[in-house]
DNA sequence: TCTGGGGTCCTAGGACCC
DNA sequence: TCTGGGGTCCTAGGACCC
């Protein structure tokens, strides 16, 4: 049997733990650019506030019904993340983490009671050493572990439901399709469009018109609702296809240098995040684009270009970057944002050995490049940067609304005051 | 004024090879 | 003028996930 555990609203959870003064009131955690709700509470959610909201429509909403908005904290979400993780690895060596806040499990054991004993001791334990709330849901397939999580947040009152040959059908037929694993915005319109709704209708639809309609994927989550298993456990991450950065402006910029400086920051951080996995690019792309949702003249373009040589020198990257972009960039528009995206992921260990020898100056970055990573480390992210990354930073980021730090930096670790004549 | 970031996989079509 | 069969690789676009 396959168990899915899934944190509660694992944003709003991670906040609560530190500040209880959010609990039982409608929270928001916004996106990068404090620009729209990326997790909700249950009593956003009640009130209607749906994810993606964009903040400057729901302010004022928020303000007249109690409620809270904040910035997104990674660093925190990350920590706590990895605590929860700790706990429920520790409860099966069969474990997947599929995502920040859940992951699948795999037990020996078919006896519902049973199951049902360490669901119910998951939940416990992961709340009692974090303070993250957990669903727990579970059946013979992946897919149907994660639509009895649904229904355990959604109906059950005890955090866990199962799903058994016995009460598949009953199940499945409460769960709206667009909820189901697998089935995204577009299928869900197509299904609607053929009188399809809940879970259950869609495991009744004949399989070459969903091979046909919606391809490999789409047959593999009709089978798996049907009980038969075809997605497997990965106890070992995948390797690494890509790596993304890329970030909007919190306003707008058009100077080709202000973009240059975006692009050689994300350069840098693309480079250095492949420099911690051991790995280095074949082939890097640029892109930039104006704001969709603004009512002029639109533009966006991508270009790629492939290496003499793989590396994870943030020099070679940004150098590479500059040149696309100058090819690409046109003057005259207001962009919203860039990015840049590195492929042909290879091991560094693994790198095929050139037919000419290493130039004299990729030894030298090489050095620099564990330089600049380790004082980095040692003083926090951007002690040096790159000049050519730019130092005004007018085009970045907000974060108006972030907490602290609480469990990964010593400043702002919570000071916790106890009366002394009362501890004994 | 203000609408995120980071990923994966599948398919079709074009260009090419023998 | 007629015109087969079997491939690979790459890219763009579309779908999905958190």
């Amino acid at each position: 049997m396959f168990l899915l555990a899934d944190c509660n609203n694992f944003y709003v959870s991670c906040e609560r733990v530190f500040n209880p003064s959010l609990r039982d009131r409608p929270v928001i955690i916004l996106s990068n650019n404090d620009g729209c709700a990326v997790a909700l509470s249950n009593e956003a959610k009640a009130l209607g506030v749906p994810r993606g909201a964009p903040l400057f429509k729901w302010r004022d909403f928020l303000l007249k019904n109690n409620g809270v908005w904040l910035s997104s904290n990674y660093t925190l979400y990350g920590d706590m993340s990895r605590r929860v993780m700790d706990i429920l690895s520790s409860f099966s060596e069969d474990c997947e983490v599929y995502s920040i806040d859940e992951a699948f499990l795999r037990i020996d054991i078919s006896d519902e009671k049973t199951i049902q004993k360490i669901a119910r001791e998951l939940i416990e334990t992961v709340y009692k050493y974090t303070g993250i709330p957990l669903s727990v849901g579970s059946a013979n397939t992946k897919t149907l572990a994660k639509a009895a999580n649904h229904y355990a947040k959604k109906t059950a009152k005890t955090g866990f439901a199962c799903i058994t040959p016995a009460n598949r059908e009953s199940m499945l037929q409460q769960i709206p399709v667009s909820q189901i694993w697998g089935i995204g915005y577009r299928h869900d319109k197509l299904l609607k469009s053929h009188g399809v709704n809940n879970a259950l209708q869609f495991t009744k639809l004949c399989e070459t018109w969903i091979k046909k309609r919606m391809s490999i994927t789409g047959l593999r989550t009709h089978k798996e609702l049907n009980g038969t298993p075809c997605i497997d456990l990965q106890h070992v991450p995948p390797s690494r296809q890509s790596i993304v950065s890329s970030r909007s402006f919190g306003t707008p910029v058009s100077s080709f240098n202000l973009l240059n400086e975006s692009i050689h920051e994300y350069g840098y951080r693309a480079a250095a995040r492949m420099r911690s996995m051991k790995l280095v690019c074949s082939s890097l792309s640029v892109y930039l684009c104006t704001n969709r949702f603004k009512d002029e003249p639109q533009y966006s373009n991508s270009a790629s270009v492939s290496l003499e040589y793989p590396t994870n020198s943030s020099r070679t990257i940004t150098y590479q970057a500059e040149v696309i972009l100058k090819a690409i960039y046109r003057s005259g528009y207001k962009y919203k944002k860039t990015g840049i995206m590195l492929h042909g992921l290879i091991e560094n260990s693994e790198q095929q050995m050139s037919l000419f020898e290493k130039k004299d100056y990729m030894n030298r970055d090489e050095k620099l490049m564990s330089v600049m990573d380790s004082i980095n480390r040692r003083y926090g992210s951007k002690s040096v940067i790159l000049a050519s990354e730019g130092i005004s930073r007018n085009w970045q980021m907000k974060r108006e609304f972030l907490t602290p730090s609480y469990t990964t930096r010593w400043s702002d670790i919570p000071l916790v005051k106890v009366e002394s004549n009362k501890m004994f």
